[in-house]
DNA sequence: CTCGGGTAGCTTTTT
DNA sequence: GCTACCCGAG
């Protein structure tokens, strides 16, 4: 117990053991979080505040959640199987396991993962005959999704328009489908829960009972439905409930575009009235120098619930910054900067390389690739995304649950066997005539029992009595035999890959029934039911790690989001270009910019001992070669923390937006003059106009000059309009006033 | 049914 | 410039 709290600094050790009330921790970048959390829950615990089956601890990965089981573990004897800790959606699927009837689902529903919903929205619409130009898939997905994680159901949208009307229609078709199949996506997952606990007294009753300890991890990106839904558990005012204890920090909030809202932060001190707002601002990561840097940046956002960063490491090395010619010679001269890194002994896997869009990785891994450095790109197909899992899944699905019209679908024909498209028309037509699902529509048509379709209903059904009695992994392994799956890919010329993955397949399932199988048959049965159905919910809530070959000496590449969380010793951050980053749509945007900048405050608090930030002169973009003007970020760093490596060339003054009040070209060092000329590239005619320039056009009117390319008669400008967008100008055609 | 040619679109992502 | 997806030809 003394153990328990030593080496925490004071603000770790107020936070840990708060009494029992609500509480907001505003937890900096590398400042203890996890284990504040993790110990706040040990010493609830040990000093009978409350039993394990009082917590309720969520987070938005799984692997922050497995981390969390594991630490506790770590720290004492614990029971964490008593303990509700997991995803926010692992845990709302336990819920409608335990209380199927209450939500109206069968015990056995399925969940889709994002891929699955879109093929179901798509073969909605086919359906209904509706104009898939009109009302693209993906975009009915983001408005389904967007209402449910907003806590709206079909009645309660507000439709003014008839385009709105008609996608409430869709939105109204899709919630009946998915209850045909028996199917629920990731966002009903917690709008469901969320229902049942709303108009189920005695069970909200009896959670908010047992919950004593609500914690909460990441708490900046929690969406509006999920904070309803912690507000329900917690049971504020009248009913008494759980404590709130919410670890997060408004400066790494950067998950906005998927629904986050920061705003659930301040709404949390004011609903629940929080007394305690504490701030952990020791930082246990980085060097004094790019803290300082990364305190600068941030603190030109305006709302901000405020928090600077410290630490007693000592300032470190300065930031290091780097200007190239091309987006090549930058990824030249990162990984000869990372072979030296490597030569003076620092280990490939503490150096990372980050950029804002996966677009950008490609020339760095390609001059990886050609100096022979390992490296590993994070960010590809996961692996219970592959083709071949998927299908494997598929079967398995369909032998839990006939009735899901997805997996059918994915597997009725594949491996081939001879149903076209014809015969499937005929059986989806069939099949609203009898409003049955698919699988029991077969039958219906026309007592032809020796069909294609026919056979197949036959290969499910025997699929399901062989397997009645397997352990799962023999399960798993018979349907990968017994579809054909396994003699499709060993004919295949590339297919050896795809056997490793389902050979790994029957590996996890094994491993499923040994760890989550106990964990799963835990109290209540909250997941009894087959092994089948709880390994497959796994496989939907848990998409598995991003593939590359985890463990080898490799240089780490991957977006900044993704690495959000994680430290280096190295970090280099390429393309610090205006338009890259901050992103040029993020400008339009209210806020963007904003978002923006927190993102580069996550990218730089990455980074242990040194960070190197780098942008280029042109970069070839959609096909096409951009001159960007250099990051305002770069600016926004003070100059007494930065170490250029090249020559710092002026910034052109950037006219549309506020940020240049800090840039003042004026107060140039006097070394500047010194400087050699800007390098040729910036020098081309453009007719007396240069990027950066405000000019005004007869038809657009006005804007500002941020891209060129090509020179004399086929000189193109692209002018960035206040009001018309972005557009590429020929210069000999189009009439350019400059202005100011 | 499979292959390949043509074309639209292109920030970030977990569950 | 790349690629994912759609459609038409074989």
């Amino acid at each position: 117990m003394s153990q328990l709290l030593d080496n925490l600094n004071p603000e770790q050790l107020a936070a840990v053991t708060l009494p029992p009330q609500h509480a907001l921790i505003l937890a900096g970048a590398g400042s203890g979080k996890t284990r504040v959390l993790t110990t706040r829950i040990a010493w609830l615990i040990q000093n009978h505040h409350c039993s394990a089956q009082g917590i309720l601890a969520v987070t938005f990965t799984n692997k922050a959640a497995k981390e969390m089981v594991a630490r506790l573990s770590a720290m004492f004897p614990i029971n964490t199987r008593g303990m509700w800790i997991g995803t926010f959606h692992g845990l709302c699927n336990r819920f409608l396991r335990a209380h199927h009837r209450e939500a109206g689902l069968p015990q056995l529903f399925q969940i889709l993962d994002s891929g699955d919903q879109l093929a179901s929205i798509k073969r909605l619409l086919k359906a209904l005959n509706v104009d898939d130009e009109k009302f693209p898939p993906k975009e009915l997905q983001h408005f389904i999704n967007g209402q449910k994680e907003a806590g709206i159901r079909p009645a309660a949208v507000e439709a003014w328009d008839d385009f709105t009307r008609r996608r409430v229609e869709l939105y109204v078709e899709y919630e009946a489908q998915c209850q045909r199949e028996a199917v629920v996506d990731f966002p009903e997952l917690l709008l469901r829960s969320y229902e049942l606990l709303e108009r189920n007294e005695p069970i909200r009753r009896h959670y908010q009972a047992r919950f004593r300890h609500i914690l909460v991890d990441e708490f900046q990106d929690t969406n509006v439905l999920q904070y309803r839904w912690l507000s329900l558990l917690a049971g504020k005012g009248t009913e008494g409930g759980a404590s709130l204890f919410c670890v997060g920090d408004d400066d790494q909030s950067i998950y906005r575009f998927r629904g986050a809202e920061v705003g659930n932060m301040r709404d949390f001190e004011r609903d629940f009235r929080v007394g305690s707002v504490i701030r952990l601002e020791q930082n246990y990561r980085s060097h004094g120098n790019i803290l300082d840097a990364a305190n600068a940046l941030i603190a030109r956002n305006s709302k901000r619930l405020g928090k600077n960063l410290w630490t007693d490491r000592g300032a470190g090395e300065p930031v290091r910054i780097y200007e190239a010619f091309t987006d090549s010679d930058e990824a030249r001269w990162i990984v000869e900067e990372i072979q030296s890194l490597v030569r003076d002994g620092m280990s490939r896997s503490d150096i990372a390389l980050l950029y804002r869009s996966n677009a950008q990785s490609r020339v760095l891994e390609h001059q990886l690739f050609s100096s022979g450095v390992a490296y590993r790109v994070y960010g590809g197909l996961r692996f219970f995304e592959r083709q071949e899992v998927k299908h494997a899944l598929a079967y398995l699905r369909l032998i839990n649950n006939p009735d899901d019209d997805t997996a059918f679908n994915r597997v009725v024909n594949f491996p081939t066997r001879g149903i076209g498209a014809r015969s499937l028309e005929t059986l989806q037509d069939a099949a609203r005539t009898f409003n049955t699902p698919l699988y029991q529509t077969v039958p219906h048509l026309s007592g032809k029992p020796g069909t294609a379709l026919g056979q197949f209903v036959g290969l499910i059904e025997r699929l399901r009595q062989e397997t009645a009695n397997l352990p799962l992994h023999e399960i798993v392994e018979h349907v990968i035999e017994r579809s054909g799956l396994s003699a499709h890919y060993k004919a295949e010329k590339e297919g050896q890959e795809r056997l490793e993955n389902l050979a790994e397949l029957i590996n996890a399932a094994a491993n499923f029934s040994a760890e989550a199988g106990a964990a799963y048959e835990a109290e209540e049965g909250a997941v009894d039911g087959s092994a089948l159905a709880g390994f497959l919910a796994h496989a939907s809530l848990e998409a598995g790690d991003h593939q590359a070959d985890a463990g080898s000496e490799a240089v780490q590449l991957m977006t900044v989001h993704a690495a959000k969380g994680l430290e280096f010793d190295a970090v280099f951050l390429s393309g610090l270009e205006e338009g890259l980053f901050p992103h040029e749509n993020s400008i339009l945007e209210s806020d963007g910019l904003e978002e923006e900048r927190r993102l580069m405050y996550v990218a730089m608090t990455r980074a242990r001992q040194r960070l190197y930030i780098s942008f280029t002169q042109s970069r070839m973009l959609h096909g096409q070669v951009r001159y960007n003007l250099r990051s305002r970020f770069l600016e926004e760093i003070p100059e007494g923390l930065t170490k250029w490596l090249t020559p710092p060339s002026p910034r052109r003054s950037f006219v549309s937006e506020p940020s240049t009040r800090y840039y003042n070209p004026g107060a140039a060092k006097p070394a500047m003059a010194s400087m050699p000329p800007p390098p040729p590239m910036k020098s081309r005619d453009l007719g007396g106009l240069s990027i950066g320039q405000s000019v005004q056009h007869a038809r657009f009117g006005d804007g500002v000059i941020v891209a060129a390319e090509g020179s004399g008669n086929d000189a193109r400008v692209q002018v960035k309009f206040e009001t018309a967008g972005a557009k590429w100008l020929m210069l000999a055609v189009a009439k350019l006033t400059p202005v100011g």
